[in-house]
DNA sequence: ATGACGGTTCGGCGTGCGCCGAAGGGACCC
DNA sequence: GGGTCCCTTCGGCGCACGCCGAACCGTCAT
């Protein structure tokens, strides 16, 4: 009984569009001020105080004040992982696409993007899938690193072992990509990779939203490290 | 934008307390009709047929009319991964336990039961620990069965290698357990195993909720095969 | 045929909640 | 200090939705 409505309060702080549209937008990883989330989903002001209210005391936002802004991002990789697995139940949408300015940046999301703290998109399957043919991953049997996995995280790309096994967030999980429809590499496993493609530019970042593209550098040096498939 | 929209309208499916209610009966993974689900979470025939289309409309559920009776049940195995993922958020419920009765029914749950379609509690848990140990589970970089669980499943427990790997699902993966905030095995490999050892007899129902309990018989064949942990 | 039973449809009631604008309070800049 | 900016609180409006009881419709029993 007291389960039911514990269920019910957490859905409920996302069962409004507003809500919605703020934990989406938030899934970039990135902490957003109040008034960007507010314009961002075309509400005023004082409406997004009352949302983020509701959403931090529920658990699913972190905040941080500074000076006379408020910034504001998901409380945890759980929550995105939350937020993922529900989105993932829609097909892709096909991106309506009206005008060029759109369609290019539609195109560039599908091409590569960030998923809260890893890869996705093309990029984010690509690599994946290229990890589990060269023995690194198993996707066959569930979702885990091998243990030449392990040692090619550690010994090519320098993850540090201690890193990647710290709290108890697994070390490799997959995720549900909504354009793709096809699981990428999560977990801590998924977060130090994207970080470390990122720090390395081999991975950048196109404009300040969640687009990402494989640089020349980072498309000869992974390319050396394993079958990389035609990314576009 | 419209991406929004369906994630609120998925969420607000779970957003109500009778619905919740209702969905965390179904997590038992049967069938049942609409009015006992009405009587379960105490409101009027009338209101529990609007509940039920509205789930039914959503995907979550999925309904069987049979004579006068309408069945219904959790749409896929994803539906219920996606209910228990929400429950997880919560910490263990201590259980007020009011009486001898509650409390014992309390403590068997707790014991060991079915999580929609495989094992959980502290037998699902012990299951899968000992099955870790064993090395036929990989749960430290991920969570998947390796090549030797793999053959021990088909060649021991005589699970259909066939049926194994059906369909879209997982053969292996994490179920997060809301009592021992610990991690079992489900996916197929989870329900295939919970399905086997129902059948042998090894695991026995008791009485007609989720609860159930390892058979005399189950603990010496078990035992035979892996490191049972003492399981109270 | 008659009645019991499970489920559904419909109308009506109450309330919870999402929205805004106006007013107020700190933080920052000059 | 004065002005600007970001955010918050408050009051009020309106819609959406959860609830029930009454009436109705098949199905199954006798």
């Amino acid at each position: 009984m007291n389960r039911a409505s514990d269920l019910a309060a957490l859905a409920a702080l996302l069962a409004d569009q507003t809500r919605a549209a703020m934990c989406l937008a938030l899934l970039d990883g990135r902490a957003w001020t109040a008034g960007e989330l507010a314009a961002h989903v075309g509400v005023a002001p004082s409406t997004a105080t009352g949302h983020l209210h509701r959403l931090i005391d529920g658990g699913l936002l972190a905040e941080r004040r500074q000076g006379r802004h408020r910034y504001v991002q998901l409380a945890d990789p759980t929550v995105a992982h939350l937020i993922e697995d529900l989105s993932a139940r829609f097909g892709p949408r096909p991106a309506p696409a009206r005008g060029l300015r759109e369609a290019t940046a539609g195109a560039a999301l599908r091409r590569g993007r960030t998923c809260y703290d890893h890869l996705a998109g093309r990029l984010g399957v690509g690599l994946t899938d290229a990890m589990t043919a060269a023995g690194l991953l198993d996707q066959a049997n569930g979702f885990a690193l091998t243990a030449t996995g392990l040692a090619w995280l550690t010994d090519e790309l320098e993850l540090s072992p201690d890193e990647l096994r710290s709290g108890r967030r697994p070390v490799a999980r997959g995720c549900l990509d909504w354009t793709e429809r096809r699981q990428h590499l999560a977990g801590t496993a998924g977060a130090q990779l994207c970080r470390r493609l990122l720090d390395n530019r081999w991975v950048a970042r196109i404009g300040s939203g969640r687009a990402v593209r494989l640089t020349p550098a980072g498309k000869t040096a992974l390319g050396r490290l394993l079958e990389l498939p035609d990314l576009d």
